[in-house]
DNA sequence: GCCAACGTTGGC
DNA sequence: GCCAACGTTGGC
């Protein structure tokens, strides 16, 4: 399958996953974003990199699963703001798979633009009040966007 | 900074 | 199990 997922660039940006080459997608606390990860994403998925709150907020890359979801590591640390209490090292409640780098497009394509191709009209990241931060994109959604980014 | 949308919590 | 209150997301 092929994928969307959220970042702020002030936390973590497009440029900073290029630099670490990979990055666990840590933090996430949302059930439905959760179990993408846990049960649907593997290894090798293509995934678009989203910058949100941002200037301008977009699609800024490509990136790859490069390893299948394991315990979120921020879960059982106490000072962690994504430290959660219920959370056992028996039983974790959140998971993160590791993402690789693949490609910076040249520049963000904006949400403007992507509003503007009707193609991606139906693509989840542009209907009003979406705000899962890791969805499932359509094939043709993604090539669609991959050519916008050249 | 505003606020709509929507997820989560907790009292009942 | 319902639902009001509250918190968060994220575009603008």
């Amino acid at each position: 399958m092929k994928w969307l997922m959220k970042s702020e660039p002030d936390v973590f940006s497009i440029d900073t996953l290029k630099k670490d080459k990979t990055t666990w997608w840590e933090g996430v606390r949302n059930y439905q974003a959760r179990n993408f990860m846990m049960n649907d994403m593997k290894v090798g998925d293509e995934v678009l990199f989203y910058h949100s709150n941002a200037e301008p907020s977009g699609i800024a890359g490509l990136a790859r699963v490069s390893k299948a979801a394991e315990a979120d590591k921020l879960q059982f640390d106490k000072k962690s703001e994504y430290y959660d209490e219920k959370a056992t090292k028996e039983k974790p409640r959140w998971f993160c798979v590791q993402v690789e780098f693949v490609e910076k497009f040249p520049e963000v394509i904006s949400l403007a633009e992507l509003h503007k191709n009707e193609k991606l009209a139906e693509m989840m990241v542009l209907k009003k009040g979406q705000r899962l931060s890791v969805q499932p994109v359509s094939d043709k959604h993604f090539e669609v966007v991959k050519k916008m980014g050249k």
